[in-house]
DNA sequence: GATTAATATGTTACCGATAACTCTAAATTA
DNA sequence: TAATTTAGAGTTATCGGTAACATATTAATC
């Protein structure tokens, strides 16, 4: 590998100048900085990053955690945060971990050792408490996305959760809907218990009563939990005649098993759910959802990154809590009663 | 930070002691052992990453880079090359290039200072040509994933276009259409290529003339050219009865387009293509495609690179040319005319 | 008990860059 | 002309680790 000792050496200079060529500091006379660059044209040098980073004290390199890479709402998430931390000369680690808490720990240690510069991460639950106070512990600063994590005080980026569960709720009920049933993430997960509250608050206010045996506790993750939907399917009797989803997957997992009963969406039942499915799937979009903003939250949370990072030094500005709204919007997917 | 001089002072041994209890290198008494590992608790140490890599000359750190993140082949794809790279203790950087060179530059430049031990990626074109040079030149192994790039011999993973398109065509042909149009990715990148000369062949197997105006050469690029398709539809008449896309997402977004005309797949035209949608699409999997094993381009592109990697010093053997074969996948969107 | 071997630990140099300081020669000022 | 600036370099130490070699114990052998 060419080191800019190569380059001095060639140019006939000591690496120092070199090095001030490369990052345009101090003074160099136009003679000497043309010798250098053209030797380095010469010898293809690329400055060794690792190197910069240990005395710099700094990496340039962020890291961004979602829970699954497969799920449109992340990954349209991930491009606005890469989108931002490019903007703004920082390169963009991803983890996947798949909402398990094992593969988080994996990452964050990823994190430490690589020294990385910042982290924004959408948090597997409730547990992974340890996995942020490690970040507090050793100075990382980070931003949470799509779901806080009680004990752990931060900046974090949320959709209003419960005013969505609330209007999809509405919906149903505007539909002549009564009997409403709901399919969840984990109550470890923040973004799952408010969407239960909102689901709960909505049904009351409905003058419905909240029936326990209408919602099924389960995970948002990519790893579907078929047979349990197979049988809450089967102990509810009557069935509901309308479904609310607490996520796109949990929806798309649900429609298969209706699916399979000969049940279809919206003939037999009805069926709305929070985000978007994937623009490929937007062909006949036509399930009512809470769409919410997923490229402003990797974008807005990489924004508030970059300034904690920015400031690191100064004495730190209170936590901000960025609540983005979300927007209701109605296809075909609730029948009318 | 905590460094290993930290953790040799309190512990009341040299730095070089505290590498070997961290490494399980040399021989340690189990009592320092135990001492040291204690001091690096306390003080919560974890080693830095950049301080190892200087000196080591290896990062444990690869690359892969994908041309659209949103599309659920690369996604599934990156999970399979995220597996791999986490079996063998090795860290993946994502890059979305979105078939951009200029942002596929930047990443290769990423590569080169972050000093990755080796790269995965699928090549914006033929044009990426100099940015995999620039990678040969400074030794960076690399295997290419899903597009061959004319001039550079390298590790590959591709899947069989040619036979694919084929496959569509005759599926088509078997349905009684005989007017059959193409919808591609740019020629400047192979896969569209073999899948056009696929579609040719078919053509001519079955008697069938080529006519120039029933194909459309557009990006396989998430940035939809919606008025290009309008155009092209608008040129052709009478309408042919069957279309073959490129991709997953020219087949959606030609589907926007024949149903903002009040065409519907398959009752007014029919439609093929390659790559399954989005798995949230599948609620109701209507199209039929040539399926791509996207895992497996990631999984197996990711064994090979590392076979490259650890066998950097040996003499390197023969390119490996890898052709994943694909299955078609009949489903409901050719109607039997 | 002296010599050798094995075990446990320390020293030094280096990976490739940059910060902080120093030095030299030319330009400016008094 | 001597004193002072200033432009344009060079020197040295350092970031946090590890390899290679050196050294000090302790154990084994004769």
């Amino acid at each position: 590998m060419v080191t800019i000792y190569d380059i001095a050496e060639k140019a006939g200079v000591s690496a120092m100048t070199v090095s001030r060529v490369i990052n345009n500091t101090g003074r160099i006379s136009e003679k000497t900085r043309a010798k250098v660059k053209r030797v380095m044209d010469e010898l293809g040098y690329v400055p060794n990053q690792m190197a910069r980073s240990l005395v710099l004290q700094e990496t340039r390199l962020l890291f961004l955690m979602i829970t699954d890479i497969t799920n449109p709402f992340y990954t349209t998430l991930a491009r606005g945060a890469e989108d931002a931390a490019k903007k703004h000369g920082y390169r963009l680690l991803f983890g996947n971990t798949d909402e398990d808490l094992e593969k988080e720990n994996d990452y964050i240690d990823a994190v430490l050792k690589t020294r990385a510069d910042g982290v924004l991460l959408a948090p597997a639950g409730d547990a992974s408490l340890p996995h942020l106070e490690m970040l507090r512990r050793h100075r990382v600063p980070f931003v949470l996305l799509d779901r806080e994590v009680p004990g752990m005080d931060s900046d974090v980026v949320l959709g209003d959760s419960k005013e969505g569960a609330r209007q999809l709720v509405k919906q149903l009920v505007g539909g002549g809907h009564r009997r409403i049933a709901l399919i969840n993430g984990s109550r470890t997960i923040s973004s799952a218990r408010e969407r239960l509250e909102g689901y709960r608050e909505a049904l009351k206010l409905n003058d419905l009563e909240y029936d326990e045996a209408l919602v099924l506790e389960t995970s948002f993750g990519p790893r579907s939990d078929l047979t349990g939907i197979e049988a809450w399917l089967d102990r509810m009797r009557p069935l509901p005649t309308a479904f609310v989803a607490g996520n796109n997957v949990l929806a798309v997992e649900l429609m298969r098993s209706l699916r399979s009963r000969g049940l279809r969406v919206p003939e037999d039942v009805s069926l709305v759910c929070f985000d978007e499915l994937a623009s490929y799937a937007e062909m006949d979009p036509f399930l009512t959802v809470i769409s919410q903003q997923a490229y402003q939250f990797g974008h807005l949370g990489m924004q508030m990154l970059l300034d904690r990072i920015r400031s690191r030094d100064e004495p730190s500005p209170a936590w901000r809590k960025v609540v983005l709204p979300a927007e209701l919007i109605v296809r075909r997917s609730v029948r009318q009663l």
